[in-house]
DNA sequence: ACAGTTCTGTTAACCGGTTCACACAAGGGC
DNA sequence: GCCCTTGTGTGAACCGGTTAACAGAACTGT
């Protein structure tokens, strides 16, 4: 997904869409563009959740870490994606981390700002419900995935999840290209890096998956399919 | 928590308080009241959610499983709990099974009436926002547990937990009694029955807790709060 | 071009949870 | 009371992920 600007992201999330015309104006005219340099920390699990953010460019990556130096990665927001709702709507603490993997272009839109268009506009409390909705189904299936799936399988499915949100696919075939460490992907899935290359190399010798630094590029969607949906009938 | 009337659910419960008078008193006589025999299923996930519940009494576990046979509990609703508004509102499949533990008796309000209150009341969408991000936070949560705390660490935290929303406190003392079983608190964590015995055993022995059938006992909850702290820490 | 850093690849030892197998205890239904 | 079911207690064998430790490759900055 390649940068947009201000007025893609407000007519294309579906969080904006079909709202009073006035509404759009406002909430173009008031939100500020935001820029962040690759590393740079938005904000942190334990602040106060006081913006609303929309990815323009870059990627975002929605983390948590134990002070033992564990970390886990929840979710990598691309451009046209929408984040920090939930302090926002709550008053609550910050639930994760939120830093930009390469330099980022943002929407924020301000609490006190939001809050008012929410008290406006009944269609944006439902479009919100909606989105709160989506994001409780996917964090449901993470805990059961963590429950229910061993690595690989927890693995193969994290793969071809990233495949479709980020995956670049190769011009001339069915491969997609997946620019991620294998670090990465063990915060992603909660294991070691050392444990997501072991797998990664039996695939490989199977001609599943071929890796390169920084590269995972995926070349039998449908094996490692497979493997997700064999273990769940198992 | 003893049983509760319809009553009092709508006027205690943070979804329903603060609305316009008028629509507590219309939703009080359109929701109707359903009960539930020991062991009933309410709906199982993938079934379409046509309704909301309030329980009023009984308990209701909320849960999903594989084809092999393996179980996840995510939550147990008390009375004065409401459950089941994922599906309501976005009208998709639901997301887990829900069946009732004992004899149950749930206040159901189907999703065409609620939806219409929810489109006059702009308030109860703002109180539907605080229920799922409060979900949202408490699976969250789930997620963290299971990538950072060990077993030992998960287990106690899920003894506390339901120490306070299910415990009956001991006449005399400090000591929480939980009707449950170490197959269900396996459930609960994400691991096998023999795992929990033996960790609950090592605890006996130090005198954290006490054992009988379908009993947990909690004589020392510091012990226990402390482990969990520690490996957080660590 | 060079140094430093980050990432990959790979091993051996260890540890903890699973699985399987069984004995036994405690209730429930008749 | 007596069977039958359900839950507990326990051990041995197994398996998979972690940890710790390196070597080397690939990029970055200057």
């Amino acid at each position: 997904m390649g940068p947009i600007d201000k007025q893609t992201l407000l007519t294309t999330h579906y969080l904006f869409r079909d709202l009073d015309p006035g509404v759009v104006g406002r909430i173009a005219a008031l939100g500020v563009t935001r820029g962040l340099s690759a590393g740079e920390v938005l904000f942190l699990k334990g602040d106060s959740g006081d913006a609303l953010y929309g990815v323009l460019s870059g990627r975002i990556r929605i983390s948590t870490n134990t002070p033992g130096g564990k970390e886990l990665i929840f979710a990598i927001m691309d451009p046209g994606e929408v984040f920090g709702e939930i302090a926002l709507l709550d008053g609550m603490a910050r639930t994760a981390d939120a830093s930009a993997i390469g330099p980022s272009k943002l929407l924020m839109i301000h609490r006190r700002d939001f809050l008012d268009f929410l008290e406006r506009e009944p269609r944006l409390a439902i479009h919100l419900l909606q989105l709160v909705c989506g994001r409780l189904r996917h964090t449901n299936e993470l805990v059961e995935d963590a429950a229910f799936l061993a690595l690989p399988a927890r693995l193969a499915k994290r793969l071809l999840s990233l495949a479709e949100c980020h995956g670049e696919p190769d011009p001339r075939g069915v491969r997609v290209e997946l620019r991620i460490s294998q670090n990465e992907l063990g915060q992603l899935t909660g294991t070691s890096r050392e444990s997501i290359n072991k797998h990664l190399q039996r695939w490989r010798k199977k001609g599943w998956v071929a890796l390169g630094r920084n590269r995972v590029m995926i070349r039998n969607c449908e094996a490692l399919q497979e493997l997700v949906d064999t273990e769940l009938d198992g």
